[in-house]
DNA sequence: TGGTTAGATGAAGGAATCTTCAGGTTTGGA
DNA sequence: TCCAAACCTGAAGATTCCTTCATCTAACCA
């Protein structure tokens, strides 16, 4: 197994024509037509850039490795989901809680579960790429967002929001990772009852509520 | 990348004499300490039998491949954690549905972070060995020893226990998940957040309540 | 039109591992 | 004590990929 050095993962060479530019995007594309079609195993720099249509020296002059590049697909996909998320955050400042819920909900998994197969091919590596490191930094964006929303709430929450938000936000990646991973659970059912459980959730946190 | 084949992961040879029963044990522990160690890009087999104090030859008698290796260390971790949940669906037969969510959450995470550094470096692994499919027989257990619990609880629910155990697994093997890969989260505040949505969930299920 | 820079090429070097197998060692029972 | 079966050894074969770099082509500008 070939190292995978976790260096920088700056572009060697910023695209300066627009010749480069599309060039960067069909290796970027490439890289997920080829995760799905073969497989992470079989990903190499050479298949990648063939399937671009370009030739491997290309694909090293703006991506100094094979981690750079497949981290970078990752950050993309994950930076989509987080841009969702936030863009429901800011639609439901001063709603009630259980609407933040339920937007929250619709809103994830309606990002995450667009493109099943890109996310589950994603998932699997992640691990070799450090993408932990990148959901977590992608992820903390997220987290803040819906902790914003909640102090917004039109009704006052019994905790921080802080931690509230750190719990829906793990509900709800956890959940989506799950989903993924198992398509076959996929339905409209689990989306109602993912609403049923963040909704009562902060429907318990009402301070007039005794926890 | 080499490619992990992924074959039987039968052994290839049943230890007859105790000799071999240690050796297979070393072997296994050996992986996860390597893992825990160097970590999964360095762990190859020379290096896991050096560990265990045999030669690469050994492991290959009791193992077919690197794949079906490390696919076993996966399965016995998983099943640990499997056999705590059922644990308590046995302890909770009858219960009331708050207690039961309340001790499964306990149960649950008290497996599963009883050793966070090789949960997470199991998980790590997951992605190279066909994980998902070993993660879903295991966890398609519990799932169904959830089930079995809510089914028996003493207060009926308003939709079918297995939406609700789908629902229950997913969200505390999602949040494992999360918590286990971000291990500066874990907290008592976490597990009793977590409670406090599963019980609020389940209560907002009793069929009196209008949904 | 000529020169300079950006962009592209792909054969080949180099580095690692996985896995095998022919042969040596230990164990346990007759 | 002796043998057959069970175990163990570890150098070397066989593959596979990542990455480089000297060289070539296209684009832009004066």
């Amino acid at each position: 197994m070939p190292t995978l050095s976790k260096q920088t993962l700056n572009p060697r060479k910023l695209p300066k024509q627009t010749r480069s530019a599309a060039t960067v995007s069909a290796i970027l594309e490439a890289t997920i037509q080829v995760l799905l079609r073969e497989g992470k195993e079989k990903l190499t720099t050479t298949l990648v850039a063939q399937r671009a249509g370009v030739s491997v020296g290309t694909l090293y002059q703006y991506f100094p490795n094979k981690s750079a590049l497949l981290r970078e697909v990752l950050r993309r996909h994950l930076s989509e989901v987080a841009e969702a998320v936030n863009r429901v955050c800011q639609e439901q400042r001063g709603a009630r809680p259980e609407a933040m819920g339920k937007a929250l909900v619709r809103g994830f998994l309606a990002a995450k579960l667009r493109d099943v197969k890109t996310s589950a091919a994603l998932y699997s590596v992640g691990s070799d790429v450090d993408g932990m490191k990148i959901a977590r930094q992608v992820g903390a964006r997220s987290s803040r967002a819906i902790e914003t929303m909640l102090e917004s709430a039109s009704e006052p929450l019994a905790v921080d929001a802080g931690t509230a938000a750190t719990m829906l936000y793990g509900v709800l990646s956890g959940v989506g990772r799950t989903l993924v991973e198992s398509p076959e659970r996929v339905s409209p059912g689990v989306r109602e009852e993912l609403e049923q459980m963040v909704c009562s959730y902060l429907r318990s946190l009402r301070v007039k509520n005794a926890r």
